[in-house]
DNA sequence: ATTTTTTTAATAAATCCTTTATATAAAACC
DNA sequence: GGTTTTATATAAAGGATTTATTAAAAAAAT
């Protein structure tokens, strides 16, 4: 999965050599000059991080900060800021406007790598998306359509682990293993069912389109994604 | 506070003069041959940092790094390669699998003192935020929104590791970890419990509960910021 | 020695897991 | 088709586990 980096640098030379030293290892570097440009892009494909110079043509780089940072939907995405020591604004402020790092220039090239990919190492954690759902294996939660929906903890195990094996049948055993350990033995109880119903009222209080299919005598199985 | 770094370097003359110079303003520098006692010592007590040769006795160097780098509980663990393999490429690898620095060998001392301080000033100077809270680790000081909270010194430190660690659920025993250090075990007892009602109250007196979450089961976890 | 902090211990409260009983559905059999 | 057998769905109750809270003891710090 590509990492997608958007540099907004005035500085043409500057900005070429930061594409060139982070377009490796699956960072996708694209490089504005303007703010205008770059929010044209930015509102059709979002990045995972933003390289921020402050001094800009167009637009101050407090406001390009504090509009990205408005959209509560763009919390995940990482800010750096990259600023010429003898900025009025400081390290704080641009903490306190919602940046994530904060760069002074004239920045080492492995200074620069080595704060970018420590973002990025963690930024990479594992999200697993099935359909309209997000699972957040790390925080035990799950998102259908941005919309938060609360499970327990055995249930959050139980759809992780049909999500995780969505292309075959798992058996009530299987599933009753998969939050309480190999070697328990679950003979001749509901349990299981009594989650996968919990799981199927939450994800779905309608009853309308269950995610879970019921497998006749073997157990269940989660739908084709494109059915 | 006292700075710790680990040196794990294969030849005893270079960790020699590694331990002479940065055994200063601060550092306790601790030297291990391989890579065996150096994990040995890692597993009961975390460094501040870590200075990295890649030709060990026992293991690959890259393997190292990636170890350490493995358990998402270090991430904040400064590591510097030293490497005499001193192409753009391995430099690079380095980076991308954890590494915050490369330096190569042989190098200056001046260099290497300059390179660690770099950090350090940076590990000094750091402020976490999270949402309207501001912590100075050094300092031992949060704010909420510009007013003092005083906390006790492990509710202080048990805060600054779930902000540190805010994308993922900790466990009771890993925070316990976390101020009385990796080898000490914690059975059955509520002292977490009793310290996070303790920083509950004083971050939030009016228990509307806006920070830390409970993960029945599991452990705690910090709230997603826009929540 | 006094105060503050940390930990233990005991109880209360909350969560949610599991069992149970019954209703419903699917497959098998006649 | 209708009946029986077998499997699953559901609701409600009970129980077990986990967490919160409080107070007091122990340990540290001042």
């Amino acid at each position: 999965m590509s990492y997608i980096i958007y540099s907004l640098e005035d500085d043409k030379e500057i900005s070429r050599v930061i594409n060139l030293i982070l377009s490796k290892n699956g960072n996708e570097v694209i490089s504005f000059y303007d703010a205008t440009s770059f929010f044209k892009a930015f509102d059709s494909l979002k990045p995972n991080m933003v390289l921020l110079d402050l001094m800009l043509p167009d637009m101050k780089g407090e406001d390009v900060l504090k509009r990205i940072r408005e959209d509560k939907a763009n919390k995940d995405i990482e800010i750096i800021v990259l600023s010429a020591k003898n900025s009025i604004i400081s390290k704080v402020d641009m903490l306190d406007l919602g940046a994530d790092d904060y760069i002074a220039k004239p920045f080492e090239v492995l200074e620069l790598i080595s704060r970018v990919n420590a973002k990025k190492r963690r930024h990479n954690e594992e999200i697993i998306k099935y359909q309209d759902l997000s699972i957040y294996p790390l925080k035990y939660e799950v998102y259908r359509n941005n919309e938060k929906i609360d499970l327990t903890t055995n249930e959050f195990k139980i759809l992780t682990y049909l999500i995780k094996n969505k292309e075959r049948i798992i058996s009530r055993d299987e599933l009753f293993k998969a939050y309480w350990g190999e070697n328990m033995a679950n003979f001749e109880s509901r349990v299981i069912d009594v989650h996968i119903k919990g799981i199927r009222d939450k994800l779905d209080p309608n009853n309308k389109d269950h995610y879970i299919v019921t497998i006749y005598g073997e157990g269940y199985k989660l739908k084709n994604e494109n059915q």
